[in-house]
DNA sequence: GATGAATGAGTATTCATTCAT
DNA sequence: TATGAATGAATACTCATTCAT
C-alpha cells in the first residue's frame, strides 16, 4: 500500500541522514577519534537511533565505502554500455568517472581504507561484505573490460587487462589520499585535478601503441 | 666522554628493540587494535619503559615511519649522486629503490596512511612533525630532479617535476596498499612485484618522448 | 453496563495474554535478559501496549508472580474447607496441591525469588504490593492449619504451626530451585518428583507422632 | 624467592578486599543493580583494578560462590574425617556446619541461583566452571555419605543417599532463602536459626528408624 | 633505568520507557 | 486503543599513561 512505501521511503531517507553525518564526522577526526555520540548529534539523532539503522559503528562506516562503490558502478557500467564509443572516447568517458568518484565524495576513498584490517572485516554481516566483494569485482571488471578492447582493437599494447585495471584504480586512490596527505603536512593548494590529470595523460602515453 | 656514548648506543639500541617490535605488532593488529602491552611485550619489556623511550604511542607509530622515509632518503641521495648515470640508468635505479622500499617494510605504508589524519598529527612533537616533513619533501625532491634531468636532456616529455614526482610515488603507494587490500578481500596471490613492474614501465612509456 | 463489562472482560484477556508471554520469555532468558520487546513480540503486540497495561517492567514480573500465588491460594483454601478430611488425607491434598502447584508452572518460583531484592519491592505499587503479601500470608496460613488441626488431634507432635509451615514451604521451594540448578550443571535427568515425593515422606514421618 | 612469594600474598590480598567488597555491594543491590563502579568505590579502587583480578563482572560473583563453596568442603571433610563419631554426632556435626556456613555469609546464598542461567554459565571460564561443578558435588557427595553409614548401620531407613543429600541441602537454602524473603516483605523478626533447628530436628525424626 | 600495578577517562551499545500518529 | 520509532540514561569494559618501588 501507499503507507507502506511511504514508510519504506521515510526509512531510507534516515538512513540518508545518518550516512551523510557520518561522513562528516569520519572525514573529520577519522574513524577511531569520531564517537558514535558525535555522529548523532551531527545527524541531530539521539545515539540509540544510529542502532536502528546500522547493527555497529563499523558497518555504519562501511556503508559509507558501499555508496561509493555503487555510485563507482553506475558510472562504469554507463561507459561500458555506450558501444558507439571509440576506444578514446570510452578512456576519456572512464577519466571523467573518476573525477565526479572524487566530486561525489573525496574522503571516502580513505574510509575504504579502513576496511583493510581483517579485524575490521569481522566484524561486518556477511551480507553487507558479500555486497563490498561484489561491488568492488564489478568495478575492477568493468575498467578491466575497456583496457581489453582497446587491446583488441589494436589500439593498446598488450598487458593483462586486470593488471591494467589495478594500477589504474591504484594510481588514483594513491594520487587521491597523497594529495590529502600532503594538504594536511604542508597546508599545500589543492593540485589534486592537475595532478590526476596528469596522471591520467602519462597514463594513456604509456599504453597507447606508438608507431 | 665513552661513558656518554655508550650510554648513548645503549639507548639507540633499546629504541631500535622497542622499534621493531611495534612494527611487528602494527602490522599484525593495525595501529588501532594495538596495544602498547601488546608491543612491550613482543619487545620483552614492561609498558612502563616504553614511554622512557617513546613520548606516545602516536610518537611511536610516527618514529616508524620516520625510519622508513630515512631509508628511503639515503636511496634516493645514492641515486642522484650517481653523476656517471644516464636517464634511463636513474629511473631504473629510482624504481629499484621503490623495490627495496617495499621489501624493506611491506606495511608501513599503510602505517604511513595514519599520520593522515590531523588530529594524528596534532599530538606530535614538532621536532618529530619537522622531522617528518624535511623527509617528505627531500624523498619527493630527489624523485623529482631524476625527472627534471630527463626533460632538460630531452628525453622526458615536459611536465611539473614536482607532479611527476607525486604521482610516481602515489602510483607506488596506491599499488602497495591496493595489493594489500585484495590481499585480504579475496585472498588473491600476491601480484605486487608484477604489478609495480607493469606500472613502471607504463610509467616509463608515458614519460618518454617518442619519435 | 454491559459496554463497560465488556471492555473490562476485554483488557483482562489482553493482560494474560500479555502475561502468557511474559511467563515463556521469562522462563528461558531469566528476568533480566528477558527485553519488553522480546515479550511484546512473544504476545504479539507492541512494546507501547505493554505499558497500557502493566506500569512497568518490575510489575509485569509482579503479576507473573500474583498469578500462582492466587492458584496456590485457591488450591490450599479447597483442601481446609474439605472438612471431612482426616489428617491424613489433608495433607495428602496439601502435597498433591504442591506437585500441581510445580506443574501449573515449573519455573515461577525462580521468578518469586527475584522479588527478594528490596530494590525490586521498592519499585511496586503499594497496592500490587500489599496483594503479594496478603495472598503470601494467607497462603502460608492454610498450610499452617493443617499442621494446626494435626496438633491439636494429636496426630502430630507440637510444634509452632507457623513454622512448619515455613518449613514445609521452604522444603518445597528449595527442592524445585536446586533440582533446576542441577539440570543446568549437569545435564541430570529431572528427578524432581522423585525428590520432592522423598522429602514428603520424611517430613511426614517427622512430623507424626510415634508410638 | 621471599619477593615472589610476598607479591603472591599481596596479590591474593587484594583479591579478597574486592571480593568482601562485592559481597557486600551485591548483597545490597543484587547482582544486576550492582554496578562495577559501586564494587570499586566500596573496596577503595579503580574500576580497571577489578578487571586486573576478575575477568568480569560475572567471574567476580561466582568466585563469591566458589568461596564458600570452598568453606562448605572443608567443614563436611572434616565431618567425614570424624571416624570416632557416631551417627548421631556426626549428624549433629553435620547440622552444626550449616549454621555455621550461614553465619560465614548469610547471603551467599541467594547469590549462588545467580548461577542457576545458563546465560550466566556460558560467560564464565572453563576452570572455574569446573571448580564449581567440582565443589558442588563434592559437598553433596560428603552429606550423602553420613547419611549412607547411617543406612549401613541400620539407624535410618533406606533411601537413596544422594537423594537425602539434596533433600537437606535444599531444605537448608530453601529455608534461608525464604527467611530473606520474608524479612523483606514483612519486616518480620530473624527467625532462621529457631525454623532451622526445628527442620532439622524434623528431618532427623524422619529417617530415624522408629521401634 | 626498569618495572608493572593501578588508574580513570573514555565509549560502544543496550533497552526500558515515552509519545506523536 | 495500539503502534513502533525515537529516546537517552546507564554501564561494563578497555587501555594509554603514570608513579611508587
Amino acid at each position: 500500500m501507499g503507507i507502506q512505501e511511504r514508510k519504506e521511503r521515510e526509512k531510507e531517507r534516515r538512513r540518508q541522514q545518518i550516512i551523510i553525518a557520518a561522513k562528516r564526522v569520519f572525514s573529520e577526526k577519522g574513524f577511531n577519534k569520531a564517537t558514535m555520540e558525535d555522529i548523532a548529534k551531527e545527524a541531530e539523532l539521539s545515539p540509540g537511533t544510529l542502532y536502528l539503522y546500522f547493527k555497529n559503528k563499523e558497518e555504519l562506516n562501511a556503508s559509507l565505502s558501499l555508496r561509493i562503490l555503487q555510485y563507482i558502478n553506475i558510472r562504469l557500467t554507463h561507459v561500458n554500455k555506450e558501444t558507439a564509443f571509440s576506444c578514446d572516447q570510452k578512456l576519456k568517458a572512464l577519466m571523467e568517472a573518476m573525477y565526479d568518484v572524487y566530486d561525489f565524495d573525496p574522503l571516502v576513498i580513505i574510509n575504504m581504507f579502513h576496511l583493510q584490517s581483517s579485524e575490521t572485516l569481522k566484524n561486518l554481516s556477511g551480507s553487507l561484505l558479500a555486497e563490498i566483494k561484489d561491488l568492488s569485482q564489478k568495478s575492477i571488471g568493468a575498467i578491466a573490460k575497456i583496457f581489453e578492447e582497446g587491446m583488441e582493437k589494436g589500439f593498446y599494447v598488450n598487458h593483462h587487462p586486470m593488471a591494467l585495471a589495478d594500477i589504474f584504480w591504484s594510481m588514483f586512490s594513491g594520487i587521491v589520499l597523497w594529495e590529502a596527505s600532503k594538504k594536511i603536512i604542508s597546508s599545500d593548494k589543492d593540485y589534486l585535478k592537475s595532478t590526476l590529470a596528469t596522471a591520467f595523460e602519462l597514463f594513456e602515453r604509456g599504453i597507447r601503441k606508438q608507431n
